[in-house]
DNA sequence: TGTACATCAGTGAACGCGCGTTCACTGATGTAC
DNA sequence: TGTACATCAGTGAACGCGCGTTCACTGATGTAC
């Protein structure tokens, strides 16, 4: 073969990653194959070497972004002292810095609105993806049975995901911080065990 | 003229309202301008007498809808008995009815994320309806100021908002309506005055 | 009162552009013999 | 070992389509005289 073994799945990866980012920052339709495609030094002709289509990268690269930054938030609760594992969360979550940048930042809150729009076969992976999620923060969460746990953090997610939302469409950079604020403090008391 | 005083302003009322139906079912990129004229029985060349061009309808009917969303909501909490205004805002935003239909919905929810990506003039705007819109619920909201009271509501809508699209989003009925009852009862518990 | 002209909401063909997808081709390497 | 052929990731022209926007035109009514 012309290509070294492992190749393929590297290129596959590496326009996974990229797209993920792309989506994140721009919307599904704002995103273009040949653009993307371009970024990695390629043509758009072999991304179909890769994907059925832009649905399935988009499904694909969705998936990959909510593990990562299910990763990455994990990470950030298990730096924290015992016993502040869920406000580091919430702070993180609620941070100027994930504001700043919704490319790397969490998908949920940048593509969720969109997915809605979806097929049923994206939303029904989505289903499966936000059950893992939610699982895997459930540990963090106060309350009874781990079933209401982990659904307390969905809705955590998608209350911090909306307050996210709305602090980005601000134009102001007051309004941005005072939105950012009010939201980590409502969470904070919300969840603490009082 | 062709025709009667008040037509010109009436059709152009008549395409921001259905405009703003189909922002929010399809999203601003989902939205062909000649599809939407043709839903009126008028044809697209006609749409540039009434707007400079599709980014000027956006703001316009996003604006429009707030302000309608606003005036259904006060409504709903107005009609509860005193002292449970906040609940009834709450089950009503947090209900499978407005769940299901996002094209007569809460803008907040069907578009804010995209209004993050689109230039300042129309997030300037975003930011003006957002302070009438917070000011006008923060009578219905617990705590001190009433600046505070405002930036509550602005997060409370924002969470709700949230969730409303994380169920939306949801492809199984079962997760969607215990999204949303984990949500009712979230923001109804943070928000008691205990 | 009648006639010529101006107005302007709406029409629909046309333009230009972006973009998803297809396809014949390339060329380096692997494999068969 | 050498030669012919197969493989397949990647290339880039081309196709088809949707869509935002423009523009010359229509025709009913208002206005000037």
């Amino acid at each position: 073969m012309r290509y070294p073994a492992g190749h393929k799945d590297r290129v596959r990866e590496q326009i996974v990653r990229a797209a993920s980012r792309r989506f994140r920052r721009r919307g599904g339709e704002g995103v273009a194959i040949a653009d993307l495609m371009r970024d990695l030094k390629l043509t758009h002709g072999g991304f179909y070497r890769h994907f059925r289509g832009k649905e399935e990268l988009f499904t694909e690269a969705f998936l990959a972004s909510v593990d990562q930054a299910r990763q990455r938030m994990i990470t950030a609760a298990d730096a924290a002292p015992p016993g502040r594992q869920l406000e580091a969360i919430i702070t993180t979550y609620l941070s100027a810095g994930h504001c700043a940048k919704p490319d790397e930042g969490c998908p949920l809150a940048a593509l969720t609105t969109e997915i809605a729009r979806h097929p049923k076969g994206t939303r029904a992976a989505f289903d499966r993806i936000l059950h893992t999620h939610a699982a895997a923060f459930a540990r963090y969460m106060p309350g009874g049975t781990s079933a209401e746990r982990e659904r307390l953090a969905m809705v955590l997610f998608a209350g911090m995901a909306g307050a996210l939302n709305l602090a980005r469409a601000a134009a102001d950079d007051e309004l941005r911080r005072a939105i950012l604020e009010q939201a980590r403090s409502f969470y904070l008391d919300a969840l603490s065990p009082a």
